[in-house]
DNA sequence: TAAATATATGAGCATATGTTCAAATGAACG
DNA sequence: CGTTCATTTGAACATATGCTCATATATTTA
């Protein structure tokens, strides 16, 4: 924990911006300088934070299944589901294989599951 | 793992929509009835999905601290920050004291931070 | 080759979201 | 009490997002 003893002001060129805590905000930049990650991890969550997306994977992580049989489930269109599947598959989140007319997707790793696992619950409590 | 064998047609009466395997879906269908809440953990993610507000959090995991501070971390708006700041507040993410002038945020619950570090180690690889 | 079926894709549209800007609170201090 | 400073808040605006609709692609089958 960091402590909040000098009071100091400091502005800066772009707009008048005031900073109270120099020694905080100097600490805790250097502490986040490393992780400039933080951007895909954004991104991730991103994937996760839509409702229809969130169902497909967790039908999927019950078993690998064709569109249409998604759609079905999920009471959707068939070109919603496609949609979402194609941004899940570009973060490569399910993969798919093709048996003649049908395409079945599936998860591409069960590892990502538990991050979903985790939040889930979290919300449980 | 469910078995993919017998094959049947299924007309809905919405919008003629086909389902291939019928016992897949019923299975995984009986498998998701139990967690309606799903739409909450994609509302928790939606709150992670956002670059700001994952940063705003990944601050005050080091250290709690009052807006400006955060604005010039940022270097965004203090506008910006405390638009962010309610969003989190009201998700109960992040609490704030008030001390004369000045309003300290800091994260309500450190349990919360295991998820975004879970996924932060899942990027790393 | 033509028809049928499963899926994919692009354009359009309506809604959601994040930021900015201006103005309102709220507290300390002369 | 009026001024200053930190923060909050609402409206406006621009962009992002997810769905629909029509159409294209791909594969099987008659």
């Amino acid at each position: 924990m960091v402590q909040t003893k000098k009071i100091s002001d400091v502005d800066v060129e772009t707009c008048e911006q005031t900073v109270i805590h120099t020694d905080v905000v100097q600490t805790v930049s250097e502490a986040m300088s490393n992780d400039e990650d933080m951007d895909n991890v954004a991104d991730l969550f991103k994937l996760f934070g839509d409702r229809t997306r969130i169902r497909l994977l967790r039908a999927l992580y019950q078993s690998e299944m064709c569109v249409c049989d998604l759609a079905y489930l999920l009471d959707m269109t068939q070109s919603a589901v496609s949609h979402q599947l194609r941004v899940l598959k570009q973060a490569k989140l399910v993969k798919n294989r093709r048996e003649g007319k049908v395409v079945y997707y599936s998860l591409s790793d069960q590892h990502v599951m538990q991050i979903l696992v985790q939040a889930y619950d979290h919300i449980k409590e």
